[in-house]
DNA sequence: TACTTTTATACAAGTACTTACCCCAAAGTA
DNA sequence: TACTTTGGGGTAAGTACTTGTATAAAAGTA
């Protein structure tokens, strides 16, 4: 997960600006570029490791399980592992991740009516 | 602005993931540490740069002109230059801008409860 | 003349984020 | 024995993002 370098200009303004600007803290939480995924996929129910991996081909194995851990760690997604040999992992979301969704969705359709004026230009 | 390899798989992945998620669509408009800060600054009513200056000690004066282009870019922020000298120049939120402010708010709102529930514990 | 103000631009260096590739355990199966 | 399956770990390299510092133009002012 790459060390983090904790005196950096960098990251001191990161950890401040999460602190007075919530906005920032939530794009903490889901930003990068699988988290958003991640959670769509697991918004119509708990997925295996493996499965996640087959619903997201182009994430490499490394992005998929660095991003699930940060979003264990932040309280978004819950793992359920069975003590089996070959082992049987399960991802869902928690509470605060479905609390999310909303959120997740006015963005969407937001995103949605963008990309649509752009490509029509503005509607009558 | 730092150029971008086009060719490179990251900015790739960038472009389709964007493409088919309009989460991460909007997230790269809005993402990185310092435009959600100029868009709620902007929020209260059009600035001059110097404004946004003192208004945000700690970006520097690099960060503000590259996010300020490329807000401009996606049509986010209004640039209104009159031509004088010294430059006086105004930055003003878009109608696209404008009817992004209510999905801000449910991500500060969602982001404040949770900042809460981390420090205080579930409310029962 | 020298210095200030405003809105930037250019270049280099530092830091973080992503990708690529190779490795592992333990049980089941051919 | 050799190979597959599942859910990962580790390291290095490539790329993007941020910061730091120097510089500019043209008018006004000390």
């Amino acid at each position: 997960m790459t060390a983090i370098k904790e005196s950096s200009t960098r990251n001191f303004n990161k950890q401040t600006t999460a602190i007075s600007c919530p906005v920032t803290y939530v794009m903490n939480k889901i930003g990068g570029h699988w988290k958003p995924i991640i959670l769509y996929h697991l918004s119509n129910g708990p997925k295996r490791y493996s499965e996640l991996k087959r619903a997201i081909p182009q994430i490499t194995e490394k992005m998929l399980i660095q991003h699930l851990k940060q979003l264990q760690e932040d309280d978004l997604v819950l793992r359920t592992a069975e003590p089996v040999v070959p082992p049987f992992v399960t991802y869902s979301v928690t509470s605060a991740g479905t609390k999310l969704q909303p959120v997740l969705n006015a963005m969407a359709i937001w995103g949605l009516e963008d990309m649509e004026q752009r490509i029509n230009g503005p509607k009558k």
